[in-house]
DNA sequence: TTTCAATTTGTAATAAATACAATTTAATAA
DNA sequence: TTATTAAATTGTATTTATTACAAATTGAAA
């Protein structure tokens, strides 16, 4: 979980301004996991009454742009959101709509070594993500 | 390629009815590289007039449900399908919605070992799908 | 041929996301 | 502190993708 202080210094080193919906929507995510943006609007409409769900899309369109947070792929035709930028992977409950993080360091060594061999002709690799689909128990 | 017979064999197997319209999205979607929906509907429209869009989602979700072909994961919040459904990964163009396929048995064999020595507590790996994000050149 | 469940169609409805003009506000400087 | 203003938020309307559903049609079995 992250401050509120170092919320706000994030957001104001992305060069954005800093308002009650900014943080509020970057706490929700925290709260939330990889939530879609309505998700988002309900938490953060408890704290902050009159919000526009609107609002919610503009902030996390800022926020994905300036590289706070990132999108989720997901099957359905649904977009989530992550509250954590750093380069991971996820796993997918085939059976519900779950999502969880997954980093493994060890993992990223093994596949760079292998596409640095690789050659993907005419692709230039920029970065590898993977969806590990299966069951939670 | 696949032969109009062996569409209609493949829609039959799986206790499909044979509808032109079921052939033709089939092969709109061979010819076609991982398209939308309505792109699968402009395409077939033009073999048979007075398609309903309706009939491709109702089509598509039908060839979904018996493996028939795949529904691929993009950025957007848009469902793009995949006339291969055969375990296979995508390369993502950053820049354009391009996807490729991505086809490495050897890849296959050294993630599958990785994972079976690495447990994941809490979680049944069934599948893994690499997502390789960069750009055609 | 006849039968009928499966499929397609057409229309209306929903959900997610976007466009845009008016209003408000955060940050800066006087 | 107050004034200024570009940036952000709001509210409304619109678009796009998808789904719901009832009526009409049709593929395949009898
Ligand atoms: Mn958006
Ligand atoms: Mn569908
Ligand atoms: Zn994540
Ligand atoms: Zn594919």
């Amino acid at each position: 979980m992250k401050s509120v202080q170092d919320i706000v210094t994030e957001i104001q080193d992305a060069g954005l301004k800093v308002t009650p919906q900014r943080v509020a929507v970057i706490q929700a995510l925290y709260k939330l996991n990889h939530p879609r943006a309505e998700e988002i609007y309900k938490e953060v409409s408890q704290n902050i009454p009159g919000l526009s769900p609107t609002t919610v899309y503009n902030v996390l369109d800022a926020l994905v742009e300036k590289d706070i947070i990132k999108r989720v792929k997901t099957e359905k035709g649904v977009m989530r959101y992550d509250a954590v930028p750093d380069h991971h992977h996820h796993m997918y409950c085939i059976t519900t709509d779950r999502v969880e993080d997954f980093f493994d360091p060890e993992l990223d060594n093994l596949l760079q070594n292998y596409f640095e061999k690789k050659q993907l002709k005419g692709f230039k690799l920029e970065d590898i993500k993977l969806q590990l689909m299966g069951k939670f128990e």
